[in-house]
DNA sequence: GAAGTGTAATTGGTTCAACCATTGAACACA
DNA sequence: TGTGTTCAATGGTTGAACCAATTACACTTC
C-alpha cells in the first residue's frame, strides 16, 4: 500500500466475467431450453444464420453448438434437412460424466458396489410396487434370454443381459433420476468388470427367479431383501476379484 | 423381394460408423486418460502442435478439446503457460447432466424428492458410521450458520446452507459416488426451489440438531431414521407448495 | 538487494473465406 | 409406378491471420 489516503480498498471488486463467446450463445439457448421456448424436436436455424444472428463467426458458433451437444442438449444433422435439433434428454451426458469419474480413476470400486447396494435395493423396492405386466414381461424375457446365454456359454452376451436387467428393473420404477442413476451404475460395472474380466457365479439366476416372483406377488419388502442380498454376495465377488487382480 | 435365389439379406450388416474427425481425437485422449499414460494435472501440448500430431486444422483439434472440456476432463488456461491441462474429475459434468435434466422437464419433482429420500437416508446411515471429527466440526459449524441466518431472516443464505449441510454429509461418506450425486440433486432442488420460491418452515432445524446428536454417537440407525422422517416432511411441504404453484 | 515496471514470447480465442461430404428432395425418364 | 440423376442445403474441415490474456524476464528505481 502506497498512500492510505488515497487507498481505496477493492472491496465490491468482483473479477470480471470474461466469459467466452461461445459460452454466452451456449448460456442463450440454454436459456430458450429452460423456458420452454425450445422443446424437444424443435430445429434450430442453420449455422450459418445463427453465426450472423450472435454476431460471431461461425468457428465460434459452432463451439457453442459443440459444447450444447457434448451436454446431449442438441443433435446435429448434416444434409438437406439437417441442422441442430433439440434432443428429448436421456441422461447420457450424466451417464458419459459419471463413467469418466470411474475412468479417472476418481471412484473405486468399493464405492460403485455400495451405491450399487443402496440404489439398487430401493429400486427393487418400489419396482415391485408400480411395475406393469409390460415390466414383469420384459423382465421374464431377460432372465430367459440370460439363462439360455449361459447354456450356451456365451459369458459376454450373458453380461450385457445381467446389466440389462437392472436396466428393465429401474424403468420399472417411473422414476428418471433414478433410471439415470442406474445406467450410470451399469456403464461404471462395464468398464470395471471389463477390466477384471467376466467371470460367472452360480447364484445371480437363481435369485432372478426369485426375485420376479416376488415382483408378481408385488412384495416390496421380499424383493428389497433378495436385491440386497444378491448384491452384497456380487460385492464380496467383485471386490475379491478385484483384489487377486490388482 | 424379387429373386429368393439371389437374395442374401440384410441380417448381419451393421450402419457404417462415420465418425468425426474431433470424436476420434476426443476418443484417443480418453483413452489416455484411462490408461494412466495421463492424469491430473498434467498438460497436453499446444494447441498448434497437437492439431499437428493428429493431422488436422487447428480448428478442428480445437472442437475436440471443447468436447473434452465440457466433459470436465481437461481445463483450458490462455497465457505463456497455459494449455490444456488434466482435470482432477469433480464431477461437475455429471452434476451439470442431471441439472439439464431437470431443466428439460423431464424429471419431475416428484421423481427428485422421492431420489433425496433414497439416497439421503442412506447418506446418513453411512455417514454417521464413518464421520471423522472434522466432518463433525463442519456440519456444527453449518448448522449454527443456518441458525444465524435464520435469526436474521435472509432465507436465500439460509437455503444455501441448507443444501450446503447435505454436501458436507456426503462428504462424511468417503464414498465420491455418493458424493456427487448428492451435489447434482442438490443442483436440482435449488432449480425447483427458485421456481416455486422458498419458504421457511419450522422443523428442519430441530432435526439438525437430532441428526447431529446421532452423528456423534454413532448411532447409524437412529440418523437414517432422523434423516427419512424429516425428507418426507419436506416432501410433503415442496409438493404442496407445487401443487398450488402450478 | 528488493520491489516495482516495461517488454517480449507463448498460448488460447476469434475471424474470415473457402472447399468438401452427406443428405434429402425435386425432377426427368423408362 | 418406380428408378436413377441432379441439385441445393447444411454440417465438417481447412489454413492463414490477427486479437487478447498471461507469464517470464530483463531492466529500472530506491
Amino acid at each position: 500500500m502506497r498512500g492510505a489516503a488515497t487507498e481505496a480498498g477493492t472491496r465490491g471488486f468482483r473479477p470480471v466475467a470474461a466469459r467466452r463467446a461461445f459460452e454466452e450463445i451456449a448460456r442463450q439457448i440454454r436459456e430458450r431450453l429452460a423456458s420452454g421456448a425450445l422443446k424437444a424436436g424443435d430445429r434450430l436455424p442453420p449455422e450459418r444464420e445463427l453465426a450472423g444472428a450472435f454476431a460471431v463467426s461461425r468457428n465460434t458458433l459452432r463451439e457453442a453448438l459443440r459444447a450444447l451437444e457434448i451436454a446431449g442438449l442438441v443433435e446435429l444433422r448434416k444434409g438437406a434437412a439437417g441442422g441442430a435439433f433439440i434432443r428429448a434428454g436421456g441422461g447420457e451426458a450424466a451417464i458419459a460424466g459419471l463413467a469418466d469419474l470411474f475412468r479417472l480413476g476418481a471412484i473405486r470400486p468399493e464405492h460403485l458396489t455400495e451405491a450399487r447396494i443402496i440404489v439398487g435395493t430401493e429400486v427393487a423396492r418400489l419396482a415391485s410396487r408400480r411395475r406393469r405386466a409390460a415390466d414383469l414381461a420384459a423382465l421374464e424375457a431377460n432372465v430367459r434370454a440370460a439363462e439360455e446365454a449361459t447354456a450356451r456359454g456365451d459369458m459376454s452376451a450373458r453380461a450385457e443381459i445381467n446389466y440389462e436387467f437392472h436396466r428393465l428393473l429401474a424403468r420399472a420404477t417411473g422414476n428418471p433420476v433414478l433410471i439415470v442413476l442406474t445406467d450410470a451404475l451399469m456403464e461404471m460395472t462395464r468398464h470395471f468388470v471389463n477390466r477384471i474380466g467376466y467371470r460367472p457365479n452360480r447364484y445371480v439366476l437363481p435369485s432372478r427367479r426369485r426375485l420376479l416372483a416376488h415382483l408378481k406377488a408385488r412384495d416390496a419388502a421380499a424383493a428389497a431383501r433378495e436385491m440386497e442380498t444378491m448384491l452384497r454376495r456380487l460385492q464380496r465377488w467383485h471386490l475379491g476379484a478385484y483384489g487377486r487382480g490388482r
